[in-house]
DNA sequence: AATTTATTGTAACATTTGTTACATTTGAAA
DNA sequence: TTTCAAATGTAACAAATGTTACAATAAATT
């Protein structure tokens, strides 16, 4: 890891905005370079300001107790790593961060965040946004994984499907899903084949009748039973 | 529905404590009042500020598509009601919350918020880690649901039980569980026999025994093992 | 059009978990 | 202590889902 510019005293010359919040040029904040392969942060590591992914790319992996790689996401500049971390009480990164190939990272404190945050209150705005819809994001993932059957969870979400579409096109039966019957069995965290089944059955219910992406919603009733 | 006070010039006439946020004086607000049974939020109601529930009781139910209540949080005073989602993109509320018993609902306008963040960067600090800790308990939450099997969870909930306790008392391999098998099995979200049938499963395999709430770890790397 | 590739449908069987019921143990109250 | 209620251990059976394998179809490529 190597230091950049003038310690505490870099910025990047430019605006940069992200989509969780505008840096205006007169922050100061310190840049980073890593190589491939390097280690950024590590899990538990203290997590003492925001770390702006500026070029380059990162792995996030998610250790598990047991040793194994959990969960991998791949994070592509310009984003933020873990800014949802930095004001937690226990505020630590719930993962190892390495650099996938050369990077630079900028550090901006979290007294000079909150600072920001005071000036401008666009750039408050918009981190209290990013914020507010992870929060959201996580409690829809956690209400689909907290229904148990699969039955359940392809109900609930055609239905979703179904009142976004009334409220476009009222009368309409048909619904076209967003996901292939793979990709919604990874997003249930299902197998594939136990999805095809359980759709075939509730075509055999007569609730449904599924071609592909599309749904043919044929009794709503049925179907709404079929969430609880 | 009654308000109460004058129209936005509201101030409960102290500064008031919450864990999210300290709310001084001079920030106005609006006071509401309802009674029993009165509807304070219907889901997909626009949340244009913070509502304080201030002196009573609400219940939050979030109605499924189905039309069936899936979750009912009882809140008592004084908490935010949803908090997180003033500052979302979709900033509406995801859950009905009706009044439990006669109460007082503090509400401060989203850009009073905005200004009071701006002047008093504790209650920015408070309010940002309130935020932050829904966000990892959220994450934990979800990351115990996604462990697909009985034993994983077990395995995964037991190291972090063990590893807090190398922290205090290294060498100790007796873990007390701050759960009963029965909330245990909630906890998870599995049937209790089914826990217990799997508990039995890994004193079978040499790999923990249990006794009531107190676990001895035999085989560490066997319950690694079992996470993944 | 012909060929290849990815996606979907389906079936048999294995595994996991739920359900129900009851026995046993523990802990608290009378 | 005695009694009772709650928590836990256990077993048989039912239901849901995973696994594997392969056929059928659609979509993309040549």
């Amino acid at each position: 890891m190597k230091k950049q510019g003038i310690f505490n005293d870099f910025h990047p010359g430019e605006e940069i905005d992200l989509d969780f919040c505008t840096i205006p040029k007169w922050v100061s904040c310190s840049l980073y370079s890593y190589r491939k392969g390097d280690v950024i942060a590590r899990q538990e590591d203290l997590c003492k300001g925001l770390y702006i992914l500026y070029k380059g790319s990162v792995v996030a992996e998610m250790i598990s107790e047991s040793g194994r790689v959990i969960r991998i996401e791949e994070i592509g500049a310009i984003k933020p790593l873990a800014p949802a971390f930095i004001f937690a009480g226990e505020n630590r990164f719930p993962v190892d961060v390495t650099a996938l190939a050369e990077c630079e990272i900028i550090f901006i404190e979290k007294n000079e965040l909150l600072k920001l945050f005071r000036e401008e209150s666009k750039a408050l705005e918009k981190y209290l946004r990013y914020n507010s819809d992870m929060t959201r994001f996580l409690s829809e993932k956690l209400l689909m994984l907290s229904v148990k059957t699969i039955r359940g969870k392809l109900a609930h979400y055609i239905i979703g499907l179904f009142n976004e579409l009334q409220r476009k096109s009222p009368g309409k039966a048909v619904v076209t899903m967003d996901k292939s019957q793979t990709e919604l069995a990874k997003y249930f965290g299902v197998s594939r084949p136990s999805l095809a089944r359980e759709m075939a059955e509730m075509e055999k219910d007569r609730i449904i009748v599924f071609h592909r992406r599309e749904v043919r919603v044929i009794s709503l009733s049925k179907l709404k039973e079929a969430c609880g």
